[in-house]
DNA sequence: TGTACATCAGTGAACGCGCGTTCACTGATGTAC
DNA sequence: TGTACATCAGTGAACGCGCGTTCACTGATGTAC
């Protein structure tokens, strides 16, 4: 990806900027993204603040990246599936849509900080630099994949084919399969707006003392997509 | 609510309040919560910053405040369709749950860092007092008033059915409606996160540059809910 | 293989800042007789 | 109506803290001849 060969500096440039990812992620498990501090990972790491610098040209620097491995990772794990659907495994037809809500669940859980970090509260004055939403897209398109295998008519209600008629009208967001038909867009629109609102709600702990199992409500919730 | 008659220096204690967190509000609203100062409110409002310590304990407490009034204006709003329905008014029958659906959304945009200081990345180390969750409590009695009245049988789907059943042994959050059947809960819950879901996407920022409405997504979630 | 130079990681001091919170105090407002 | 006292809002100074960031400098590592 970066030149093949690698002088012995630019790797250890490349770990150290690693392990000041990795405190980072242990400092917003404790204490959330707006805790932040250089200085406390500086200190973390055994070293002086201003060393920091060496590395990332500021706190700003170090947010972006982490939100960048964020939606990196959650996209890999999208993409892999897709792969999978493309060569005829688990993945494919109908039940391409549970593979990629299970990886979007498993991928939230293992890390409720990283998934708040995308898709929580917007920090604010900040703006994602156009390589994260191209990332975003990637990840649309797989899952656009996924939903023109699935076949028509999945989400039923009689607004829903009025939206479907809007959508038809507005698809930039989709420009990656042009010949989808609206069904199958208002298809991954309900498949990321419902997973998102059972996930959010959970890791937010909004069902804590409820009794309820999330588990089981997404579950549901993704059947009501795949079903029919 | 508090003793009938008020000495003016508790009409002017309740007064200063109202006005700090007035000035809490828009600070949050240009930088978030998490930035949210004291001595900058005072400084905003001509005091110097200990004098705020008359009114309110420490940062903390202020926070927990302004949840509250958050949570309360939500309950309020959702209570008066509630009782619209229960006096025959536009709220009744089937259409009990657009109306909330539709305040919920009003409530949402009306105050996008209101909406996220409830409903987005949870404050580490912060847990609401008891008497905000009997504020939730209510909330959902509501929405489960509408949803009994909407009819069985709205969320369709197999593993629906089997969430049902982990429903009918889980109902302690239900526990106003002890006889409301299965499905009322699952459509409650669905209402819930789904709406949730496009909500939190859209205050987010996740449909800019998407070209998609989220209005007409709202409007076709709420209809998948309630039609059929 | 050895020397001369350039590169670069990391340090420590310093700057300016704003934070939450405490404390002793002043002065105005309300209360009791 | 007037005086004596208690209550309480607000001030200003101070404490300790940690933050991001800059700067001049040391010392180690790599490079060129």
């Amino acid at each position: 990806m970066t030149g093949s060969t690698q002088t012995p500096r630019e790797r250890y440039r490349q770990q150290v900027r690693e392990e000041v990812k990795e405190k980072a992620w242990q400092q917003i498990a404790g204490s959330g993204a707006s805790a932040l501090s250089l200085n406390a990972i500086a200190k973390q790491m055994g070293m002086s603040g201003p060393a920091l610098y060496r590395y990332f040209a500021n706190r700003d620097e170090l947010i972006t990246e982490l939100i960048r491995d964020a939606y990196r990772s959650l996209a890999d794990a999208f993409i892999a599936v897709g792969d999978e659907a493309g060569a005829g495994g688990r993945g494919a037809g109908r039940s391409g849509l549970v593979a990629l809500a299970q990886v979007l669940r498993r991928w939230a859980l293992e890390d409720p900080h990283r998934y708040f970090l995308v898709y929580g509260t917007p920090v604010p004055g900040y703006h994602a630099p156009q390589d994260i939403t191209a990332i975003a897209s990637e990840m649309m398109s797989v899952l656009l994949d996924a939903c023109a295998a699935a076949g028509p008519d999945r989400v039923p209600g009689a607004q829903s084919r009025a939206f479907e008629g809007h959508l038809a009208g507005h698809r930039e967001w989709a420009a990656s399969h042009p010949d989808a038909p609206p069904s199958a867009l208002r298809l991954a629109l309900a498949f990321w707006t419902r997973l998102h609102g059972v996930l959010s709600l959970e890791l937010a702990g909004h069902f804590t003392g409820m009794g309820v199992d999330p588990a089981l409500l997404f579950e549901a919730e993704v059947d009501g997509l795949t079903s029919r």
